[in-house]
DNA sequence: CGTAGTTAAATCGCATACGATTTAATCGCA
DNA sequence: TGCGATTAAATCGTATGCGATTTAACTACG
């Protein structure tokens, strides 16, 4: 049972293959946005929530600053968000969607069911293979 | 219900955070070996079969030369995998297990037991739940 | 009030991923 | 048989992830 298996019956490369896979069906999505995957989902963090700090957003997405910095200096860049330190809090910098940044979801609004339709799942079905999914990172994350 | 969602809310971060807490769950069972989770997903393809060209891993673990190149020959430097051209087919490389290489495979055999243990599934669970990502996974590649 | 301890970002280094291109070897077909 | 098309790796450039460290700002407590 602890014996070494194929790659292909691993539960873990299940998860890791099918983690590139969904990042490779929303590349085409996200590519005419001008968008990488981990920027959609920080611009959708934004989008349900304005106004957060790195810390919060990094909390949303399970990310730490060494990763979240460079790519919301790259949203900046794009013209998407705009970083600036808190005044009441200067250690916190804090994101706020740009006009651009506000009307992007617009635009992105399709994005979420053309990749449900790629998955086959119908919305319940999805939910469901969602609420499995998590529960497994949840029991994996350190207590 | 094509709307903008918080990532909470959305498959694709179940899958993409549950692919980092998977690899994070591996980190302190492969860093003893010297060991990423990408690597050592590789030596499982050649630990099930020896001797296959970059391509047949690329295939095992849908993955191209691009990312594989690299990664191949940082297992080589660590002496785990001898890489040498094909005989028959100069433009193949094939990978062949060292000595030191196939003994890796003993002392990581209680890997994928402590992974199960962690995800806390019984194995048809976890079965189960990797034939359903991998079917999803499937639905989502290009045909 | 001062400073040690804590916290939030940023920085650094390394290892993936992957689109695009390049290089070298083999193949197909007139 | 000869050469254009195809194939397999490698290379290049950019964007993540993440462990470890650094920097700056805030907090707590004597």
């Amino acid at each position: 049972m602890s014996d070494t298996l194929p790659p292909p019956q691993m539960l873990c490369f299940a998860l890791y293959s099918a983690a590139h896979a969904m990042q490779a069906a929303y590349r085409p999505l996200l590519e005419p946005l001008g968008l990488t995957y981990p920027q959609y989902l920080a611009l959708s963090a934004l989008w349900a929530e304005d106004g957060q700090t790195v810390g919060q957003i990094g909390a949303a997405l399970m990310l730490d600053s060494n990763t979240l910095t460079p790519l919301l200096k790259r949203l900046e860049q794009a013209g998407w968000v705009t970083r600036r330190r808190d005044a009441a809090d200067e250690r916190q910098v804090r994101l706020t969607l740009t006009e651009a940044g506000r009307a992007l979801r617009e635009k992105a609004a399709a994005v979420p069911g053309c990749f449900l339709e790629r998955t086959g799942l119908v919305l319940p079905e999805a939910a469901a293979l969602r609420d499995e999914v998590a529960a497994l990172r949840d029991r994996l994350r350190p207590r």
